[in-house]
DNA sequence: CATCAGGCGAGAC
DNA sequence: GTCTCGCCTGAT
Protein backbone atom coordinates (compact mmCIF):
# COMPACT_ATOMS: atom_id res chain seq x y z
CA UNK A 1 0.00 0.00 0.00
CA UNK A 2 1.45 3.54 -0.52
CA UNK A 3 -0.25 6.48 0.28
CA UNK A 4 0.28 9.89 -1.33
CA UNK A 5 -1.07 13.61 -0.85
CA UNK A 6 -1.71 15.26 -4.02
CA UNK A 7 -3.39 18.33 -4.78
CA UNK A 8 -4.93 18.77 -8.35
CA UNK A 9 -5.54 14.83 -8.24
CA UNK A 10 -9.68 13.40 -8.38
CA UNK A 11 -9.59 9.42 -9.06
CA UNK A 12 -13.53 10.32 -9.49
CA UNK A 13 -12.92 12.93 -12.04
CA UNK A 14 -10.17 11.49 -14.17
CA UNK A 15 -12.86 8.11 -14.30
CA UNK A 16 -15.32 10.41 -15.19
CA UNK A 17 -13.55 12.65 -17.78
CA UNK A 18 -13.82 9.73 -20.49
CA UNK A 19 -10.17 9.08 -21.40
CA UNK A 20 -10.02 5.86 -19.40
CA UNK A 21 -12.62 3.36 -19.81
CA UNK A 22 -11.29 0.34 -17.81
CA UNK A 23 -11.47 2.54 -14.47
CA UNK A 24 -14.62 1.71 -12.45
CA UNK A 25 -16.18 2.82 -9.15
CA UNK A 26 -16.18 -0.31 -6.69
CA UNK A 27 -18.54 -1.01 -4.11
CA UNK A 28 -21.63 0.63 -5.40
CA UNK A 29 -24.32 -2.10 -6.31
CA UNK A 30 -25.03 -2.59 -9.71
CA UNK A 31 -27.86 -0.58 -10.06
CA UNK A 32 -30.03 -2.47 -12.86
CA UNK A 33 -33.08 0.23 -12.32
CA UNK A 34 -32.86 3.40 -13.54
CA UNK A 35 -33.56 5.93 -10.77
CA UNK A 36 -32.34 3.94 -7.73
CA UNK A 37 -31.08 6.11 -4.23
CA UNK A 38 -28.23 7.26 -5.12
CA UNK A 39 -25.27 5.52 -2.78
CA UNK A 40 -23.90 8.28 -0.64
CA UNK A 41 -21.99 10.42 -2.55
CA UNK A 42 -24.54 12.88 -0.66
CA UNK A 43 -26.27 14.82 -3.87
CA UNK A 44 -29.59 13.30 -3.24
CA UNK A 45 -30.82 14.23 -6.48
CA UNK A 46 -29.45 13.19 -10.52
CA UNK A 47 -30.04 16.79 -11.19
CA UNK A 48 -27.68 18.91 -13.22
CA UNK A 49 -24.79 19.58 -10.91
CA UNK A 50 -24.10 23.15 -10.03
CA UNK A 51 -20.69 24.19 -11.75
CA UNK A 52 -18.85 22.99 -8.50
CA UNK A 53 -15.95 20.91 -8.43
CA UNK A 54 -17.84 17.11 -7.44
CA UNK A 55 -14.59 16.20 -5.91
CA UNK A 56 -14.73 17.38 -2.43
CA UNK A 57 -16.22 14.98 0.60
CA UNK A 58 -16.78 11.13 0.40
CA UNK A 59 -14.50 8.45 -0.16
CA UNK A 60 -14.25 6.76 -3.35
CA UNK A 61 -12.91 3.33 -3.66
CA UNK A 62 -11.68 2.55 -7.83
CA UNK A 63 -10.68 -0.25 -9.42
CA UNK A 64 -8.14 -0.04 -12.69
CA UNK A 65 -7.62 -2.60 -15.51
CA UNK A 66 -4.45 -1.69 -16.82
CA UNK A 67 -0.96 -2.16 -18.50
CA UNK A 68 -1.97 -6.36 -17.85
CA UNK A 69 -2.63 -5.62 -14.21
CA UNK A 70 -5.11 -4.31 -11.72
CA UNK A 71 -4.71 -1.59 -9.19
CA UNK A 72 -7.30 -0.98 -6.51
CA UNK A 73 -7.60 3.49 -5.66
CA UNK A 74 -8.84 5.10 -2.97
CA UNK A 75 -9.06 8.16 -2.23
CA UNK A 76 -10.34 10.87 0.70
CA UNK A 77 -10.28 14.38 -0.08
CA UNK A 78 -6.73 14.74 -1.19
CA UNK A 79 -4.94 11.74 0.24
CA UNK A 80 -4.75 8.33 -1.99
CA UNK A 81 -4.31 5.35 -1.65
CA UNK A 82 -2.61 2.73 -4.35
CA UNK A 83 -2.93 -0.75 -3.57
CA UNK A 84 0.60 -1.75 -5.04
CA UNK A 85 4.26 -2.23 -3.96
CA UNK A 86 6.31 0.98 -3.26
CA UNK A 87 8.39 -0.38 -6.37
CA UNK A 88 5.30 -1.02 -8.53
CA UNK A 89 4.01 2.38 -7.80
CA UNK A 90 7.49 3.99 -8.64
CA UNK A 91 7.80 2.04 -11.88
CA UNK A 92 4.56 2.20 -13.28
CA UNK A 93 1.68 4.00 -11.81
CA UNK A 94 3.57 7.62 -10.86
CA UNK A 95 4.15 7.64 -14.57
CA UNK A 96 0.34 6.37 -15.73
CA UNK A 97 -1.06 8.90 -13.73
CA UNK A 98 1.38 11.62 -14.39
CA UNK A 99 1.85 12.90 -11.11
CA UNK A 100 5.07 14.51 -11.54
CA UNK A 101 3.05 16.87 -13.56
CA UNK A 102 2.51 20.23 -11.58
CA UNK A 103 -1.18 21.10 -12.18
CA UNK A 104 -1.27 24.20 -10.56
CA UNK A 105 1.50 25.13 -12.74
CA UNK A 106 -0.83 24.56 -15.70
CA UNK A 107 -4.08 26.26 -13.82
CA UNK A 108 -1.81 29.31 -13.55
CA UNK A 109 -1.41 29.71 -17.45
CA UNK A 110 -5.30 30.18 -17.47
CA UNK A 111 -6.18 33.83 -18.57
CA UNK A 112 -8.02 35.04 -15.79
CA UNK A 113 -10.21 37.29 -18.29
CA UNK A 114 -11.28 33.95 -19.66
CA UNK A 115 -14.03 33.49 -17.00
CA UNK A 116 -15.47 30.28 -18.65
CA UNK A 117 -12.53 28.47 -19.04
CA UNK A 118 -11.63 29.48 -15.27
CA UNK A 119 -14.81 27.94 -14.47
CA UNK A 120 -14.30 24.95 -16.43
CA UNK A 121 -10.44 24.34 -15.11
CA UNK A 122 -11.85 25.13 -11.03
CA UNK A 123 -14.55 22.59 -12.27
CA UNK A 124 -12.09 19.81 -13.20
CA UNK A 125 -9.07 20.58 -11.18
CA UNK A 126 -9.02 16.84 -10.55
CA UNK A 127 -8.24 15.34 -14.07
CA UNK A 128 -4.97 14.77 -14.91
CA UNK A 129 -3.91 13.64 -18.66
CA UNK A 130 -3.18 9.58 -18.27
CA UNK A 131 -0.12 7.70 -20.05
CA UNK A 132 -1.99 4.23 -21.32
CA UNK A 133 -1.36 1.90 -23.80
CA UNK A 134 -1.38 2.94 -27.07
CA UNK A 135 -3.07 -0.52 -28.85
CA UNK A 136 -5.82 0.01 -25.88
CA UNK A 137 -6.26 3.22 -26.98
CA UNK A 138 -6.40 3.16 -30.33
CA UNK A 139 -9.44 0.59 -30.11
CA UNK A 140 -10.89 2.05 -27.72
CA UNK A 141 -11.01 5.56 -29.85
CA UNK A 142 -11.98 3.54 -32.85
CA UNK A 143 -14.84 2.44 -30.55
CA UNK A 144 -16.08 6.11 -29.17
CA UNK A 145 -17.01 7.23 -32.02
CA UNK A 146 -20.58 7.99 -32.83
CA UNK A 147 -21.41 6.68 -29.43
CA UNK A 148 -21.38 7.46 -25.45
CA UNK A 149 -19.32 7.01 -22.74
CA UNK A 150 -22.05 4.34 -20.89
CA UNK A 151 -21.72 2.04 -24.19
CA UNK A 152 -18.27 2.43 -25.20
CA UNK A 153 -17.65 0.97 -21.52
CA UNK A 154 -20.13 -2.02 -22.28
CA UNK A 155 -18.32 -2.31 -25.80
CA UNK A 156 -14.78 -2.93 -24.55
CA UNK A 157 -15.64 -4.64 -21.66
CA UNK A 158 -17.37 -7.44 -23.84
CA UNK A 159 -14.30 -7.15 -25.38
CA UNK A 160 -11.79 -7.78 -22.91
CA UNK A 161 -14.48 -10.61 -20.98
CA UNK A 162 -14.10 -12.32 -24.50
CA UNK A 163 -11.29 -12.07 -26.37
CA UNK A 164 -8.43 -11.22 -22.86
CA UNK A 165 -6.45 -13.28 -21.17
CA UNK A 166 -7.94 -14.10 -17.79
CA UNK A 167 -5.83 -13.21 -14.65
CA UNK A 168 -6.19 -13.40 -11.46
CA UNK A 169 -4.84 -10.45 -8.95
CA UNK A 170 -3.07 -10.91 -5.52
CA UNK A 171 -6.42 -10.00 -3.43
CA UNK A 172 -8.46 -12.86 -5.58
CA UNK A 173 -9.79 -9.98 -8.30
CA UNK A 174 -10.10 -11.13 -11.80
CA UNK A 175 -9.86 -9.35 -14.13
CA UNK A 176 -9.17 -9.47 -18.07
CA UNK A 177 -6.37 -8.35 -20.19
CA UNK A 178 -7.09 -5.89 -23.14
CA UNK A 179 -6.99 -7.88 -26.25
CA UNK A 180 -3.68 -8.14 -28.33
CA UNK A 181 -3.37 -7.17 -31.79
CA UNK A 182 -2.40 -11.03 -32.83
CA UNK A 183 -5.77 -11.92 -31.01
CA UNK A 184 -8.46 -9.43 -32.31
CA UNK A 185 -6.82 -10.18 -35.75
CA UNK A 186 -7.94 -13.55 -35.20
CA UNK A 187 -11.49 -12.59 -33.86
CA UNK A 188 -14.01 -12.88 -36.83
CA UNK A 189 -16.31 -9.50 -38.17
CA UNK A 190 -19.60 -11.79 -35.98
CA UNK A 191 -17.77 -11.82 -33.12
CA UNK A 192 -16.88 -8.15 -33.17
CA UNK A 193 -20.86 -7.59 -33.95
CA UNK A 194 -21.38 -9.60 -31.05
CA UNK A 195 -19.81 -7.49 -28.77
CA UNK A 196 -21.91 -4.20 -29.72
CA UNK A 197 -19.40 -2.63 -31.82
CA UNK A 198 -21.44 -1.96 -34.80
CA UNK A 199 -20.14 -0.71 -37.72
CA UNK A 200 -16.49 -0.13 -36.03
CA UNK A 201 -16.27 -4.15 -36.22
CA UNK A 202 -14.81 -3.80 -39.64
CA UNK A 203 -12.25 -0.92 -38.96
CA UNK A 204 -10.88 -2.57 -35.51
CA UNK A 205 -10.87 -6.05 -38.04
CA UNK A 206 -8.26 -4.04 -40.33
CA UNK A 207 -6.72 -1.82 -37.66
CA UNK A 208 -6.03 -4.99 -35.77
CA UNK A 209 -4.54 -6.47 -39.50
CA UNK A 210 -2.40 -3.55 -40.06
CA UNK A 211 -0.90 -3.61 -36.90
CA UNK A 212 -0.10 -7.29 -37.10
CA UNK A 213 1.45 -7.27 -40.50
CA UNK A 214 3.51 -4.40 -39.54
CA UNK A 215 1.72 -1.45 -42.30
CA UNK A 216 1.82 0.30 -39.07
CA UNK A 217 4.35 0.32 -36.31
CA UNK A 218 3.41 1.08 -32.85
CA UNK A 219 6.53 1.21 -31.21
CA UNK A 220 8.14 3.72 -33.89
CA UNK A 221 5.15 5.51 -33.51
CA UNK A 222 5.95 6.04 -29.68
CA UNK A 223 9.03 7.67 -31.35
CA UNK A 224 7.61 10.05 -33.00
CA UNK A 225 7.07 13.74 -32.82
CA UNK A 226 3.26 14.35 -32.63
CA UNK A 227 2.65 15.37 -36.77
CA UNK A 228 4.23 12.28 -37.45
CA UNK A 229 2.88 10.44 -35.03
CA UNK A 230 -0.91 11.51 -36.34
CA UNK A 231 -0.11 10.81 -39.68
CA UNK A 232 0.59 7.29 -38.99
CA UNK A 233 -2.30 6.70 -36.63
CA UNK A 234 -4.46 7.82 -39.59
CA UNK A 235 -3.26 5.04 -41.65
CA UNK A 236 -5.64 3.04 -39.65
CA UNK A 237 -8.89 1.89 -40.56
CA UNK A 238 -11.20 3.80 -38.21
CA UNK A 239 -8.88 6.85 -36.95
CA UNK A 240 -9.71 9.83 -38.36
CA UNK A 241 -8.40 13.31 -36.97
CA UNK A 242 -10.31 13.72 -33.92
CA UNK A 243 -9.49 10.08 -33.05
CA UNK A 244 -5.95 10.27 -33.79
CA UNK A 245 -5.99 13.26 -31.78
CA UNK A 246 -7.28 11.50 -28.72
CA UNK A 247 -4.73 8.38 -29.10
CA UNK A 248 -2.17 11.41 -29.35
CA UNK A 249 -3.20 12.81 -26.31
CA UNK A 250 -4.51 9.88 -23.82
CA UNK A 251 -1.61 7.35 -24.47
CA UNK A 252 1.58 9.32 -26.39
CA UNK A 253 0.86 12.32 -23.61
CA UNK A 254 0.92 14.39 -26.48
CA UNK A 255 -0.55 17.34 -24.45
CA UNK A 256 -0.33 20.10 -26.98
CA UNK A 257 -2.69 17.95 -29.38
CA UNK A 258 -6.64 19.02 -29.06
CA UNK A 259 -9.20 16.77 -30.01
CA UNK A 260 -12.34 18.57 -31.25
CA UNK A 261 -15.29 16.46 -30.85
CA UNK A 262 -18.84 17.39 -30.55
CA UNK A 263 -18.78 18.74 -27.06
CA UNK A 264 -16.06 21.15 -28.18
CA UNK A 265 -17.06 22.11 -30.98
CA UNK A 266 -20.08 23.42 -29.64
CA UNK A 267 -18.02 24.79 -26.92
CA UNK A 268 -16.05 26.34 -29.21
CA UNK A 269 -19.09 28.20 -31.09
CA UNK A 270 -20.48 29.05 -28.28
CA UNK A 271 -17.79 30.94 -26.24
CA UNK A 272 -15.03 31.48 -28.18
CA UNK A 273 -16.66 32.68 -31.77
CA UNK A 274 -13.53 34.99 -32.53
CA UNK A 275 -11.12 31.84 -32.18
CA UNK A 276 -10.09 29.61 -29.05
CA UNK A 277 -6.55 31.16 -28.47
CA UNK A 278 -4.29 27.77 -28.27
CA UNK A 279 -1.05 29.40 -28.87
CA UNK A 280 -1.32 30.74 -24.75
CA UNK A 281 -1.55 27.28 -24.01
CA UNK A 282 1.18 25.99 -25.76
CA UNK A 283 2.44 22.70 -24.48
CA UNK A 284 -1.01 22.60 -22.54
CA UNK A 285 -3.79 22.96 -25.50
CA UNK A 286 -4.66 18.93 -24.87
CA UNK A 287 -5.11 19.58 -20.45
CA UNK A 288 -7.08 22.39 -21.36
CA UNK A 289 -9.34 20.85 -23.79
CA UNK A 290 -9.94 18.17 -21.32
CA UNK A 291 -11.30 20.56 -18.33
CA UNK A 292 -13.37 22.02 -21.22
CA UNK A 293 -14.76 18.31 -22.62
CA UNK A 294 -15.51 17.79 -18.89
CA UNK A 295 -17.22 20.80 -18.14
CA UNK A 296 -19.10 20.47 -20.91
CA UNK A 297 -19.86 17.13 -20.63
CA UNK A 298 -21.07 17.35 -17.05
CA UNK A 299 -23.02 20.66 -16.72
CA UNK A 300 -23.64 21.05 -20.60
CA UNK A 301 -27.46 20.86 -21.63
CA UNK A 302 -27.59 17.29 -22.72
CA UNK A 303 -24.90 16.32 -20.74
CA UNK A 304 -26.63 13.58 -18.89
CA UNK A 305 -26.09 10.23 -20.78
CA UNK A 306 -22.58 9.52 -18.76
CA UNK A 307 -21.71 6.87 -16.15
C1' DC B 1 -40.75 7.96 -35.07
C1' DA B 2 -36.58 11.19 -35.42
C1' DT B 3 -32.43 12.46 -33.52
C1' DC B 4 -28.16 12.07 -31.28
C1' DA B 5 -23.88 10.06 -29.02
C1' DG B 6 -16.56 12.15 -27.88
C1' DG B 7 -16.58 10.33 -36.42
C1' DC B 8 -15.13 8.09 -40.27
C1' DG B 9 -14.76 6.41 -45.06
C1' DA B 10 -16.38 6.54 -49.64
C1' DG B 11 -17.89 8.91 -53.38
C1' DA B 12 -19.28 13.28 -55.79
C1' DC B 13 -17.89 17.59 -57.19
C1' DG C 1 -9.63 20.05 -51.28
C1' DT C 2 -14.52 20.27 -49.33
C1' DC C 3 -19.21 18.37 -48.85
C1' DT C 4 -22.70 14.92 -48.11
C1' DC C 5 -24.29 10.62 -46.73
C1' DG C 6 -24.76 6.08 -44.61
C1' DC C 7 -23.61 3.49 -40.68
C1' DC C 8 -24.51 -0.34 -35.63
C1' DT C 9 -26.90 0.45 -31.49
C1' DG C 10 -29.27 2.20 -27.47
C1' DA C 11 -31.44 6.23 -25.17
C1' DT C 12 -34.65 9.90 -25.17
Amino acid sequence: MVVITKDYFSIRQICESGQCFRLEELGKEEDTGKKSESTGTGTGSDAIREPISPMDGGEYRYGLTALGRYLEIEQKENEIKFDCTQEEFDQIWRSYFDLDEDYGKIMGLIDEADAYLAAAAAFGRGIRILRQDLWEMIISFIISQQNNLKRIRKCIGLLCQNYGVKKTAEQGTVYYDFPSPEILAQVTLEELYACNLGYRSRYIKETALSVLNGEVDLERIKTLPCRAAKEELMKLCGVGTKVADCICLFALHQTDAFPVDTHINRVLAREYAKGFPRGRYKGYAGTIQQYLFYYDLKTGFKGDNNR
